[in-house]
DNA sequence: ATTACAAATGAAAATAGTTTCATAACAGAA
DNA sequence: TTCTGTTATGAAACTATTTTCATTTGTAAT
């Protein structure tokens, strides 16, 4: 079932036939018509490998993401496939499982299927391999937090800003020894969540106390061990901003066992927007990451690449966090004035 | 940078070139060697396009889904995303977003593109429509409850048992009045927890109740409106099966709230061991079903089909879910005995 | 009627490989 | 030394399509 089939049975020449598909308007809509009928009574589909093989343009896309469980990465994702399929191209999912070497193994194999565009989330690739990327023929954009590399097309948020807004919120509150449950060093993302800390500090006219920022597993248990240490120091709090709800999960755990009312006694604030975060009680306050957003900025960011033949001017999108106020902080009335 | 080019600086025609990827038996070591070099001097990478071109074998295989943010789903991802790398295969993940028409339009996408294989999950195509991949040249595997399809290779889990399974460790636990917060109909996963349970009741001599069976939305705002009406119908029970975690922690969200304790007033027992049924108080014992060993299981099943051309018998495979059991059915000394 | 030009179509080249068939080279046997 | 058989290699055919270039056909202008 190959054109040439559909060629004879119509009595043309194969170029016709092809010129139907792809270039209908250099046919005669009578010969057009006919050869239509035909590849559809012969059930013709074209030959995919045999299309491609001359141009380089191959309808696919590659998305590289760390976790296919991690619901933010699957939110990237939803948001890229969506624009994609409007598109009419396919997205290439391929799981790194967090792993540099399956990473490049992945970029290879794309490569060489000649995808038109990759977008890469929160990569381990250097500014030496990303040329290489290009120089294969392929566009990228970069998705995430990844601020060492500069001068590259990428979708970001920015945690620096968004860490400031929360904090502000808990000082408008009145909290003014406010801790912190981090993540390990050293990530970019979480030295610049400590950095929006401070800036929110000195805006309002609070002094930095390190004793008050504390390190942990980004995990529940994580968090549920550093709260154990805050309560076991006897620092002096009235709030505490996690750098990921899931420490926020465990921090709220721990404190409510630890007969600590939330918020009375301390206000908590998470980072994500986990789905959990609305479902325990009290209901968490936390930051939005606009993830699916990212998606759809990224992959159109993409098709303006591939589509405009070249990218003329490199871009830098970044993209705002929202806080997203549920009862963990409690809900005075001085609060609704300012926010 | 085709085969031409390195058949030319070898000084050796494309055939041995090409003999050297594909044959490299038939390649004297010395020229296999030198061409080799060359190649990687040269940065030659075969394209793909032209090689699949005469061979039916693409080495990819489509995975469809109904959503990304399914954690469920994304586990079956990741079984079958880790058996097919192993093999050296890629997977075409496709989002149908319980939508039909996608459905359709990702596998005639897939079909064009040749993929060796296909597995479908939940899928919502008929018979007919499973012949027409066959007839295409692709062989599928499909995953999960579709039991209104027989004769088909599929890979799937046993809710009757396991929900029989959930009642008998009740009953064990010496509650009799069970009541049943069951998803809406028709669905025939419903229809098998509730023969499971019919199953368990009378195995352990209770007669069956219909005014113990309760139907609501998979929710969690579902599991808590049939909950209210539990409490509003004033049935005497002493356990509760939610046919899903969600509904499940609607459930317990509305029982604490009128002062109901869990477990000692009611047991609670939910299904599919989400994350969060690990993180509420008191911790929610469920059934856990093995969806990355689902996807694991019917990626081989794929594989064995695809490399030994054509499927010899039909395989039904049938996985256990197991009960993993916490907290919500209290932990009486008896249970110990017997579980 | 002849010329000019555009539109429609076909023949053949090109794409980048793999595979078949033919041939050359060489070793061992007669 | 000649014959046989194996091994290594190359020339050419083949895969399914697109595209270029050439040709035919028909129409309008001279």
């Amino acid at each position: 079932m190959n054109i040439k089939a559909v060629a004879d049975k119509a009595g043309v020449s194969v170029a016709t036939v092809s010129r139907v598909m792809n270039h209908p308007e250099l046919v005669t809509e009578e010969t057009r018509e006919h050869i239509l009928s035909i590849m559809k009574k012969m059930n013709y589909t074209p030959n995919w490998f045999a299309r491609n093989i001359q141009s380089d343009r191959t309808g696919m896309i590659g998305l590289l993401i760390h976790d296919f469980l991690d619901a933010s990465n699957m939110e990237i994702a939803k948001g890229v496939e969506a624009i994609a399929h409007q598109k009419g191209y396919h997205v290439m999912l391929c799981n790194t499982e967090f792993n540099p070497i399956k990473e490049k193994e992945y970029i290879d194999t794309l490569l060489e299927r000649k995808i038109d565009g990759l977008i890469l989330t929160s990569t381990t690739l250097k500014n030496s391999d990303l040329d290489k990327i290009k120089k294969q023929g392929a566009n990228y954009v970069l998705v995430g937090k990844n601020k060492t590399i500069n001068r590259q097309n990428i979708v970001y948020t920015d945690y620096k800003t968004a860490t400031e807004e929360a904090i502000s919120y808990f000082i408008a509150l009145g909290r003014t020894r406010i801790g912190l449950a981090l993540g390990e060093y050293p990530k970019p993302e979480i030295e610049e969540k400590l950095e929006g800390y401070k800036r929110a500090l000195k805006e309002g006219g609070i002094s930095f106390d390190e004793k008050l920022v504390y390190h942990g597993e980004n995990s529940i248990e994580g968090g549920y061990l550093v709260a154990s240490k805050m309560l076991e120091d006897r620092v002096n709090m009235d709030a505490i901003f996690a750098s990921t709800d899931q420490m926020a999960l465990g921090v709220m755990d721990k404190l409510k066992s630890a007969g600590v009312h939330i918020p009375d006694d301390i206000a908590l604030i998470g980072f994500d927007d986990l789905r959990i975060g609305a479902m325990v009680e009290p209901k968490l306050t936390t930051i939005s990451k606009p993830m699916y957003r990212m998606g759809l900025m990224a992959a159109r960011l993409l098709f303006d690449i591939i589509e405009g033949d070249g990218a003329d001017e490199v871009q830098e999108i970044a993209l705002q966090s929202k806080l997203k106020i549920r009862k963990s902080c409690g809900n005075k009335g001085r609060l609704k004035e300012i926010w």
